[in-house]
DNA sequence: TATTTGACCAAGA
DNA sequence: ATCTTGGCCAAAT
């Protein structure tokens, strides 16, 4: 039996490349509303380079939070090829990856 | 078992 | 636009 946490990581590590999502979306695709929750897994994240979660973002747009820095979490969206400015997603709803 | 704590969200004032 | 409030859920304490 996965916790709460193992399916939001498995999740994850399905966002392509150049894509975002959002803790809401992530929540949804588990067929809850465990938006916190799933901001704890990312914050709790022992899986550091397999899972990538920087990839993911607050609804609105805006990064987010990031343990070591949001600093760093736009460096590597940015080399992903996502655009942020502000703090915030460029053309977020083009780049937003939903788990269909 | 009960309370607290978040990398959250949406609606109101 | 900013601030407050209530809701939401899993894990840790």
């Amino acid at each position: 039996m996965q916790t709460f946490y193992e399916r939001v990581w498995g999740l994850m590590k399905r966002i392509p490349c150049g894509r975002v999502t959002t803790y809401k979306e992530l929540a949804k695709a588990l067929g809850s509303k465990a938006y916190r929750a799933v901001g704890n897994a990312c914050h709790n994240n022992p899986h550091a380079p397999v899972v990538p979660c920087h990839r993911v973002v607050n609804s609105n747009g805006c990064i987010g939070g990031f343990a070591s820095g949001t600093k760093k979490k736009i460096r590597m969206l940015r080399q992903e090829g996502v655009q942020v400015q502000n703090g915030k997603i460029v053309g977020f709803e083009k780049v937003l990856f939903k788990f269909r």
